[in-house]
DNA sequence: GAGCGTCACGTTGGCGGTAACATCAGGCAC
DNA sequence: GTGCCTGATGTTACCGCCAACGTGACGCTC
């Protein structure tokens, strides 16, 4: 028996506190630590009786147990790192909103690291999650510093690269090509008979798949004799003014652009209130095509030609192979699943010449 | 001296993988665990020729330390919850920002949990994450369930509710005073001599901020003997289209409306754009204003009267007091903070009648 | 009633680190 | 030489929990 001296205390006091331990629970119930950890994770032969007896006291002491120690003993961790680019990019909250979708029906949590698009932000924020023993890593892109790249191989858990299909993954992988995705745009954009092409995009060292559309895009256009006749970068975040700016600055320098390829809808949407504010013809006079299919701006006057990026149902497939692999139904490792988005046509690109 | 035997390996062969431990360190680099440790925290004394061969050692295995071990041991961790509604609403992105951009220049790094504007999710949000034991908690909202302020309280570590300074802050608060923003902008409004005022938003149970607008806009149209004459109210995330079609129908059921007030941004730029669709003279036949002060749709043709909810501030500041308060530099509880949103009459808010 | 299986629980030992203290060599004052 | 200090390193005892194994009571079989 415990020798602790128990001091009596009001309603209301608050004790003198110390954190609470099984320890604490098992005497307030009467029970060994060991009853009580079994109790407290369903596991194991329990009588009913000794069970409510737990529960009622961990409840009335308002004990939340120690995940840290609870880990630590049992070499097993519930968390999955997530490690994306940015969060105001809307593309990756939507990542992150299909992947906690499959992770709720499962013990797994997913924990978000944002690396700004710096390699070496990355790398750090990947030591850092690493190094609360994760039992998944989910990460965007194929693009990684050596060093990450070592991290995650001898991390010893499933790794998953999403959001790009072009390059080899260290383990598994989930996206769309955004080569083929900038082919396909050029195609329908050639097809609808344009022929005086511009890209307005990020300035693209930083965003691997920016860089791999426009190129898919450029070569695409050289398969059917054209380039692209100019083109305009930014900086800093999407918006509409950004796409508005840019536009007027294009169509200022290059007359006679008649169509316009943006990397991504927000800038589009933008560029395409500047050409309706212009008393431009669109899709007539000039052409305009976004990418990502953000339903967010569904309701302008005129909608805008883009590709959806299938970004819920990477977050999805990709938690489901990590949870997979976690729980032991996925026995194999290296998934690589390709999604192929759809162009939708929107009203900014003509039908055929 | 260890008489492990040592299996020599090939370059780019993979270790029969065990995880990496202080000991293994220790043994490749001759000095004993604690001294690994001391320099791998840049802590006590070690000499320079010590520090230098632990290091390289830990290098080139390529270890990674254990958090988890290490916070248990030293009771201290350096994680700081983060307890949100949503990602997808932009607002919650916004504060992220806002808390990294601080907590970057400390040892500490937040952690994300999205409660879905859920009660009860947040309840099991916040068990899950006070189990990890974290520093401290910034969590939205000041409208908690019974368990959820128990466990904060309980908790032994600062607690910033943030967004709203309407109410009683468990310990300390960050945010603006949503009531009071509903009330300006019923001034302005009534000011600009508009009378016949409709209300546009979510369904309100969920969102008290939202509410709390609501409450603030109505009281202070009372006193100026007016009260809001229609009012719609939706469901799901705000995208543009949202915002037309409940003006819409607001116009066709309400003819003579004269203001529209919405509870955001993205549906009152919507509902902009249905009034220029249909020819209406804004703002001289109809008024309208949002919530937020959201640059993204800066470019729109005409500019929406908003108010800026502060939400960058808000992020720095709950994560200063955080930051101040787990290194000490702050010995006090409760800091309350009321940030004052200013109204940006935009284009849609008549100058005076 | 000896032997054995099952149920419900307890005991022991460590997970991988770190705090706090212990140790030891060398330098220096007197 | 003795005593004492300082700097660099090692030892010990946990942190809070859980895996693995141990134990005693009970019931069943033959």
């Amino acid at each position: 028996m415990s020798d602790d001296k128990i001091i009596p205390m009001k309603e209301g006091m608050t004790p003198p506190r110390r954190p609470l331990t099984l320890r604490d629970v098992s005497e307030a119930s009467g029970v060994s630590e060991m009853t009580v950890s079994r109790v407290l994770r369903n596991r194991g032969d329990v009588s009913e009786a000794t069970r409510e007896k737990v529960l009622s006291a961990a409840k009335s002491l308002g004990y939340v147990p120690n995940k840290i120690a609870g880990s630590l003993a049992s070499s097993r961790v519930n968390l999955v790192a997530v490690i994306i680019p940015s969060l105001s990019n809307m593309v990756f909250p939507e990542v992150m909103t299909g992947i906690s979708e499959v992770l709720d029906d499962t013990p797994l949590q997913p924990v978000v690291g944002v690396t700004n698009y710096l390699p070496e932000k990355e790398e750090e924020v990947l030591f850092e999650m690493l190094s609360w023993r994760p039992s998944g890593v989910i990460i965007a892109g194929l693009e990684h510093t050596d060093a990450s790249r070592a991290m995650l191989r001898a991390a010893g858990v499933p790794v998953v690269e999403i959001m790009d299909t072009d390059g080899e993954p260290i383990d598994a992988m989930v996206g769309i090509s955004h080569r083929r995705a900038g082919r396909e745009m050029a195609a329908a954009i050639v097809k609808a008979g344009y022929e005086n092409i511009a890209f307005l995009g990020t300035k693209m060292p930083l965003d691997h798949r920016a860089r791999k559309r426009f190129e898919g895009f450029t070569k695409a256009l050289a398969q059917n004799g054209l380039e692209v006749m100019d083109q305009e970068f930014y900086e800093g975040g999407s918006s509409l003014v950004k796409g508005r700016e840019m536009t007027a600055a294009v169509l200022k320098r290059s007359p006679d652009i008649d169509f316009l390829y943006f990397s991504n809808d927000m800038i589009g949407a933008g560029g395409l209130l500047h050409c309706l504010d212009q008393g431009i013809d669109v899709p007539g006079r000039i052409g305009l095509a976004g990418f990502n299919g953000v339903d967010l701006l569904d309701g302008l006057p005129v909608k805008l030609a883009t590709m959806d990026a299938e970004r819920l149902e990477i977050g999805r497939e990709a938690a489901r192979i990590v949870a997979g692999r976690i729980d032991g139904t996925l026995t194999e490792a290296g998934q690589r699943v390709e999604l192929t988005p759809k162009i939708q046509p929107g009203d900014t690109l003509r039908r055929h010449r």
